[in-house]
DNA sequence: TCATTAGTACAAGTATATTGAACTATTGAA
DNA sequence: TTCAATAGTTCAATATACTTGTACTAATGA
């Protein structure tokens, strides 16, 4: 059985998340969540299709310890969302920023 | 003779800003030049004596050549200065959004 | 001219990212 | 039930990046 690992939104880390918003890929992981409004399989989530499965796992393990996303297992596939909230409370504007000026990059 | 490369401010990039941002030691050099409101030798600067001068050079050039700081030799020292008003036109509210959290966690 | 100071450059070791292969869990169909 | 297919994870190996010591350069001042 896998259970995932989720840190309190207390426990939300400048620093981690900084590091995990640091890589391209993971960002498009992020927009591509937010652009759906909800839950996305990491499949459906990964803006790159051709990259290896292993990786696209590591991205999103994360994004996930940083606190970013959450994830939960939904049959055979997993269903990750943004903790916008949580990750906003805890850093008042850092992820809207971040998000809507790579989101003007692209 | 030393020359340092410094990105022209249309060719500042986000992946290498949110780079250069997502290490520590390099939001501490930022928060450090900023505090004294202007030019800084690299030494001065540092926040943690006990690093290797060689990494401090490393990290001044990742910091340097994201864009987001300007250095001059100045005799034997080199003044280092914040390039806050090129990243904000770039990439308006990044810089002040990420310091403000990282300055308010320290 | 020579010692000192501030920093850079390079090479070596150490840490992190990427990938393929093997594995687990769930589903759905026979 | 059983079996194949699907979606991800884990692990081990390789590739890339960070850290540091040593050697070097450039400027200053005695």
């Amino acid at each position: 059985m896998v259970s995932f690992v989720h840190p309190a939104k207390e426990d939300l880390n400048l620093p981690n998340i900084l590091a995990a918003l640091a890589d391209p890929m993971r960002i498009r992981i992020l927009l591509s969540l937010l652009a759906e409004a909800g839950c996305m399989s990491c499949s459906q989530a990964a803006p790159c299709p051709d990259m290896a499965k292993s990786t696209l796992s590591h991205h999103f393990r994360i994004l996930r310890e940083a606190g970013l996303i959450r994830t939960t297992k939904k049959g055979v596939e997993n269903q990750n969302t943004v903790r916008f909230e949580d990750v906003d409370e805890r850093f008042p504007g850092l992820l809207k920023t971040v998000l809507k000026l790579a989101a003007a990059e692209a």
